[in-house]
DNA sequence: TAAAATATTGCAACTAAGTTGCGTTTTAGT
DNA sequence: ACTAAAACGCAACTTAGTTGCAATATTTTA
């Protein structure tokens, strides 16, 4: 069973009040002092499984999380994410939804759809 | 100015005649003698910005690479990718064609739509 | 076609992201 | 409060990708 530590809690909170997506680099440097880097890692991989947030993988490979906000059980982020070049920010675009279908024979799981350019602030 | 060396053309080859996006891990491994693992990701950053390949972001962050079948200057992989969870295959659904609308004052660079799941060969 | 200019390569060393093993500490249930 | 299981810290490791620089290869042009 998962239990609810104090690196949890803050690590969640930090992610629930940030705007955007946050990188583990990000968190680690915001919350420097709270627990080794091994354990946001770890952190983060239980509250992916327990659907508390969800990964978003970023164009030039880094993983970054941010908080599900209209998830129950089933996972299904088929939302645009965008990805700023200049300043970095990875925001979800939750009015954009997605629709596609798989050919026969293909079994979802999950999806990934990140669009880059530049977002309005940076504009 | 590009210069056309034996890498290039060879490295080009190989991932026009792959039925699936490749890794610079695959091609140093079919590749092996042909030149350094610093050469190859210099050709593959070449070979992008000339518009002969693509960058894919496989849902696990490693870049893959895949020809461009029907790109002229302007660039628009608006189409979906699969990843294969078992057999690993990332591999371009072309028949399906994304339509989506970035709200206003977003400016558009580049999208990338992948899908994770399990593919008809592996099902 | 030989020389000069410059693009490309190999090598070594480096950074950044993420993982693993293991002994110790903390948490939750009784 | 006791105990078992979960979580932690640390160190070491892997994998992906980058950088600087001297040596080599490709093009250009004379």
């Amino acid at each position: 069973m998962s239990r609810n530590t104090q690196a949890k809690k803050k690590i969640l909170e930090f992610i629930q009040g940030s705007p955007q997506a946050v990188s583990h680099a990000a968190i680690f440097g915001s919350l420097q002092e709270l627990c080794d880097r091994v354990t946001i890692y770890r952190v983060l991989e239980r509250l992916v499984n327990e659907n508390k947030i969800h990964k978003i993988v970023n164009v030039d490979g880094v993983i970054n999380y941010a908080t599900c906000h209209s998830c129950t059980n089933i996972h299904y982020h088929n939302h645009v994410h965008f990805s700023c070049e200049k300043c970095k920010a990875i925001t979800c675009l939750d009015e954009n939804e997605i629709t596609f279908s798989l050919p026969p024979n293909y079994l979802f799981k999950e999806s990934f759809f990140t669009v880059s350019g530049v977002c309005p602030a940076c504009n």
